[in-house]
DNA sequence: AAATCGGGGCA
DNA sequence: TGCCCAGATTT
């Protein structure tokens, strides 16, 4: 009756051959056994936008353990989820996710939505999201293309030229399409992308212990690895900065950065960029300045390099007369001061969280030192 | 269409 | 070091 029977065929093939593969070789993860759970689904599909299955598991039991509900979670100060995420990068993702949880909570009853249209209203959820949440959650056939569908398809049909561009992306998500059986389309998505993760790999790809090579025009050519033709990357520029510990008896200063840019929101070290041809050691003090501390800097041998960022300790005396005293409030954008206890409860950037972790261990080790010394 | 967001893992 | 990762949003 199908104007392409062979097509079909192939494609029912495929499917098939995938699922069965899947259904023995699927990874034990957390959120698969909430796979009925609309919301349990999404948190873990927004966590593992561009972000590796290891690295979130931790953050998805934390996270689950803290908002186990839609409702959990739109009651949340922002600061708190922000907190939950820090590590995780792309923060805009926690925040999103909560503005959407606000979205459901107000105007859906509380209930995620099984419409695809409404779905995409909400902040955070793009085509791969809705796709991931419609097929795995209701058992939808909708599609997905992430980066390992992108790869596996690409080998699959030996897909001409860069997969990021507008036209392969159409194939891409057409093909896609055309290959999610009206049933299980949840596990097909899933074992499309497990097959990515695991099997078709970017480079080494383990053709032998692949369910579909024999559909597969990479393998028939003998260099799997020719495919995605991805696009030349382009080389980043980086900025040197120092990052300054400001410390004024067993406090810091912390500042919150803008809502919007790189890490948005979150709390971290007073930080100065080093212009071109300034020497790095001036720059702490230059970062000082911007927060209006001029008297009695006296900086501390601590320091610390990681990445392209270098770390410096000040200390300060006479501070209360250029910062006020001690504000308690974690709402206000401006220069705190905090304990190291109360800061490790606060939204911090990872580098930021690994700097004070080191400073701590630093200050312990003088101490120590200080005490060895008063006892001779 | 291109830039941006981030941190970790791995060759 | 450079590339990759269960992408979305802004410009």
């Amino acid at each position: 009756m199908s104007t392409k029977p062979r097509c079909i065929d192939r494609q029912r093939e495929i499917a098939d051959s995938l699922l069965a593969w899947f259904s023995g070789n699927a990874r034990d993860l957390p959120w698969r056994c909430l796979q009925h759970d609309p919301y349990a689904v999404w948190v873990s599909e927004v966590m593992l936008q561009q972000t590796q299955v290891a690295a979130v598991i931790p953050y998805y039991q934390r996270w689950m353990g803290r908002f186990p509900t839609i409702d959990d979670l739109a009651r949340a100060d922002e600061q708190e989820v922000l907190a939950h995420w820090s590590g995780l990068g792309y923060y805009a993702r926690a925040r999103n996710l909560h503005r959407a949880a606000k979205a459901v909570a107000a105007e859906h009853s509380g209930r995620v939505p099984s419409d695809p249209a409404a779905l995409r209203a909400l902040p955070g959820i793009g085509a791969y999201t809705a796709g991931a949440i419609l097929s795995i959650a209701f058992g939808l056939p909708h599609a997905v293309v992430d980066g390992n569908v992108e790869r596996v398809l690409s080998r699959l049909v030996a897909l001409d030229g860069d997969p990021k561009s507008s036209v392969n992306q159409k194939a891409l998500w057409n093909l896609a399409r055309s290959l999610v059986p009206p049933e299980r389309p949840g596990d097909f998505n899933q074992a499309l992308m497990e097959l990515g993760a695991t099997v078709c790999t970017p480079s080494l790809p383990s053709c032998g212990a692949c369910p579909i090579s024999n559909q597969c025009a990479a393998y028939k050519s003998g260099e799997p690895e020719r495919w995605p033709q991805a696009a030349p990357a382009r080389k980043n520029v980086r900025v040197e900065h120092v990052s300054v510990i400001v410390r004024a008896g067993d406090q810091i200063v912390l500042v919150r950065r803008e809502n919007s840019g790189l890490w948005g929101g979150l709390w971290e070290n007073p930080r100065s960029e080093v212009a071109r041809g300034e020497d790095p050691l001036d720059a702490p003090a230059s970062a000082a300045r911007s927060l209006g501390l001029e008297a009695d800097i006296e900086p501390e041998p601590f320091t610390q390099f990681q990445h392209q960022v270098m770390h410096f300790s000040i200390r300060l005396t006479g501070y209360a007369a250029t910062l006020r005293s001690p504000i308690p409030t974690a709402q206000l954008n401006g220069p705190t001061m905090f304990t190291l206890s109360e800061a490790a409860g606060l939204a911090l950037a990872a580098p930021q969280r690994k700097l004070l972790v080191e400073y701590e261990r630093y200050q312990r080790a003088q101490q120590g030192m200080s005490t060895a010394g008063a006892n001779e």
